[in-house]
DNA sequence: TGGTTGTTTTATAATGATTCTCATCCGATA
DNA sequence: TATCGGATGAGAATCATTATAAAACAACCA
């Protein structure tokens, strides 16, 4: 996706960012990429149009679209390792925000439709689902 | 749970692991918890078992016990940031060893259900949901 | 049981990702 | 255009994790 800069100054207004040409170019970047990178990667990808941009302004940035709900953060997790003490079969409920972990168990999954979508020979003998969302303690937060 | 030595002693034997002291009681003190912790968590709490023990044989045990499937890791992933330019509505699945995320999409999630298991104020107005296991070239591996 | 070998542990250094600091710069508003 | 607050750039600092190397130990065999 490429955006104009008109286009780009009404998206940031809808989310009350200033605008600077940085973090267009930075958003144009994702968008336009239709994968799953990295930062060092979005870096890359942005020196070639601002040579001079810091790998924090990258970051920065970031953080700010995931903030504001115009970017997705791929599985946002904890900053480090956990390990699940549970050893009988169960799902995650996990909280984007404050990252809290907690067990669910039930059926509801519909195996036949996921594994229609199932990328092939994508191996699914120990299933883990891990659902995203809020808590409650941070969705009552503004 | 607390485990006999023999218990510990066949289960390592199942998995092809020697057995350690250090090797127990970390285990022990995983599956003891019933919780989700991170590695300096399940350090302080060896270590009034065991002062010795090091960062690092935690580290290592972890990741083996993990990699033998006699622990869970929670939201296995990438060890960076990642982040997600297809701003349309979708899940992901992930390879819980290479950490590859693809993008699927399709309705295999019965809300209904789901909501009934969720934590009370949980919020699901953006539902993403992770579908952890073995993508094919993993699977084939060993 | 005692010796041998390869693995595990410990302490610490090294690495890699991310965040912080602060001086400078720039966008928004008047 | 002048002002002000937030954004940027460079590099240092931090945090989690991994690597290294020497000492300790488990497994195996005589």
């Amino acid at each position: 996706m490429r955006l104009t800069h008109a286009q780009f100054r009404e998206l940031a207004a809808k989310h009350g960012l200033a605008v600077t040409h940085q973090r267009q170019v930075v958003y144009e970047a994702v968008v336009a990429s239709h994968g799953h990178y990295a930062p060092e990667d979005i870096y890359a990808t942005v020196r070639r149009r601002i040579p001079s941009i810091s790998l924090a302004t990258v970051y920065n940035n970031l953080r700010l679209f995931i903030e504001c709900g115009m970017l997705r953060e791929v599985s946002p997790h904890a900053a480090t390792l956990l390990v699940d003490g549970n050893l009988k079969p169960h799902h995650h409920v996990v909280c984007s925000r404050c990252k809290s972990v907690q067990d669910i168990e039930g059926e509801f999954i519909d195996f036949k439709r996921l594994s229609r979508q199932l990328p092939d020979g994508f191996n699914l003998t120990q299933p883990l689902i891990e659902v995203f969302g809020l808590c409650r303690r941070c969705s009552a937060k503004k």
